[in-house]
DNA sequence: CCTTAATCGAGACGGTACGTCGTGTCTTTAT
DNA sequence: ATAAAGACACGACGTACCGTCTCGATTAAGG
């Protein structure tokens, strides 16, 4: 019986309504998720949603953070245009419509509210588990001498988010297959090989 | 009087709004921005506008284009790296905070309006003046044997304006100084130097 | 079909809320009674009723006004006492709980809003069709030798209501025809001899 | 320090409780009084209150009843016309506008909760101090020949306090010294000579 | 010049969601 | 065992805009 069920509490509620959140952020998306919505489907109601979080966006943050997929292994193909290739499209296909349309949204959000534009920025400029990525891939091909050795600074190793999160949300529409290889053979492996280069020749 | 001014109509109206919106977008924003308050503001009706635009996206996008700023000429300081700089710095002075929170905006109702994202899309994708302004940098450095020749393909020559918005959407904040920096040393140059060179090996 | 119902405005969209605000009071009481639960009633929102009052008290008033019955002619029974008695019991009729809850209720609010206190005690101190019926009584009884000559003072002739209005209000109940009795004989018509008796001493 | 006050129970704490109910009811009124307020003022909590009273309703009667007043003595001016105007104006004092809105508030609740009812119109009904003071002044009026023996009925007794509490309750304003003549002049003093008279013609 | 159709301005209308407040219940912790 | 503290589910508050609509008033265009 559903009226039994005892009062939830602490953690225990606040999953129900992270839950509820993302539940609600892939059926509607994030422009017409609604406080009231969360509440009613995490069957609780505005208040304990308001006592915890400060108001769409800072919840829809809350919950995206639960929600990190875990980032799976980077597949060796042996050359670094393919591993690339590969990396990109994973990433690509994280940033699905959903995705993009939250960023968006809380990007809007986050210029009236200071604090939500700290934890996403935080959270856009780290993927530490995608700079890891990158650093293997590298590593990798430098070991291949399909690379001359180079060390990849920061701003480049998080290039492969920033470039497919920007595609994909200048066009609203799911990063093509097309497009990660330009993404890849015009401008990262570029760059890769003049971070190389410039280095060499100094 | 106030009262007696004569009833506007057509083009003469159409600007009026515009304007008005215009002028709310930078004093509000766009997330506070209502339709009732640019209707205010023009001295017209909330009908007049709805009869010409379907939303308040499609009514920025509008304003916006009329007041695209005229791209001014190229600085030539004699360096690929310096030119390369004004050119960064140049836009991101013009990615402010409300020019982003527009984006932001317009880009979260853009998923739910595939003519407001085409629209959109075709704009970012093409920053006619800036492509120009990029050809005209890197030809000059190849005059100067600055850099070997090199074929800009499309999308490399409208990333600074990909990498600056990136930028300053991720952070919420004005891009400083030692980013512009880093963006040109760090990225633009090493990715001209790799795209001249691979074409050379090629 | 009520979907086609064509929008109502001004008057025939007030009457309609008047209507859902009497019903609801009559269903529920003033206590209980939601503006939310009225505006559903009428089939209109909330806005719609806030626009035209202040609050659930001058709504109230509103309805009531609309709906104060026609005062019925006066029964001519022979007797200054029967006349009195109809009289009084025809009042304590309409003094239904309803009407009380709702005079109450409406007296609570009309501590913290003058306007209201002052419609309020206008509509009370001022029952016409009540006061001109104790003048009609009274004056049957003089022209029946049944009392001297007299003249009422106002505060004298809405005395019946007062009366009333006070012993069902503070029994919170419908006043029973032992104290319509008990008013009719040991009250008013002492009050009236006593009147009477003054005056002729002068 | 305010941490270290021992733990208060039972009748100590109902005091503070009840202390606490009027402080507010005087500050704010029964309108705005909120058992959270109440539960803060008096630094407990609302289920302390809940355990002991059934709504905000039944602990405002409480703390009235812990409050009523001690009745002063009957002025003897002389004077019945004196008499009752001293009388009236000092019942009228006490019907200010704090304890107009609670009864009201609290009638307004009797609705509901018959015992609410029950033991409000017994407090209404039966104002002990009131109807002694009545039969003073009558009895000492009888002894200087200003009025004829006259048995006053209860109902009677207790007219002083109704008229007055219907009086600054309908106005929502203190009772002017001039609606106290006029009761006195109009009213009671009549209503007493008509008894009196009536009786004496049996 | 005068009619006629269009569209402007003003704002009411039926909605939805907001963020807040208070209720009465329930749970936990600490006397 | 019960006080203190406060979280919880609920429901209503009054506000703000939404996008639609109706209603004159005004204006441009056509006979």
């Amino acid at each position: 019986m559903s009226g039994t069920r005892s009062r939830r509490r602490g953690a225990q509620l606040e999953q129900a309504i992270l839950d509820a959140a993302w539940d609600e952020l892939r059926e509607v998306g994030y422009a017409r998720l609604t406080i009231e919505a969360v509440a009613a489907r995490a069957g609780t109601s505005k208040s304990v949603i308001y006592r915890r979080w400060d108001g769409r966006a800072e919840l829809v943050l809350a919950a995206w953070f639960r929600n990190l997929p875990v980032e799976p292994v980077v597949a060796d193909t042996g050359t670094l245009r393919e591993d690339l290739r590969t990396l990109f499209a994973h990433v690509a296909r994280r940033a699905d419509s959903m995705m993009n349309e939250m960023v968006a949204g809380v990007m809007g959000e986050a210029f009236r509210h200071p604090e939500v534009a700290a934890v996403l920025g935080e959270r856009l400029a780290n993927p530490s588990p995608l700079t890891e990525a990158v650093r293997t891939i590298v590593d990798r091909a430098v070991a291949r001498d399909e690379l001359p050795p180079v060390e990849v600074p920061h701003r480049v190793q998080r290039l492969p988010l920033d470039l497919i999160r920007n595609e994909s949300m200048t066009c609203g529409a799911p990063v093509s297959e097309e497009v990660v290889a330009s993404l890849v053979d015009e401008v990262y492996v570029p760059l890769l090989h003049g971070l190389a280069g410039l280095r060499a020749s100094d």
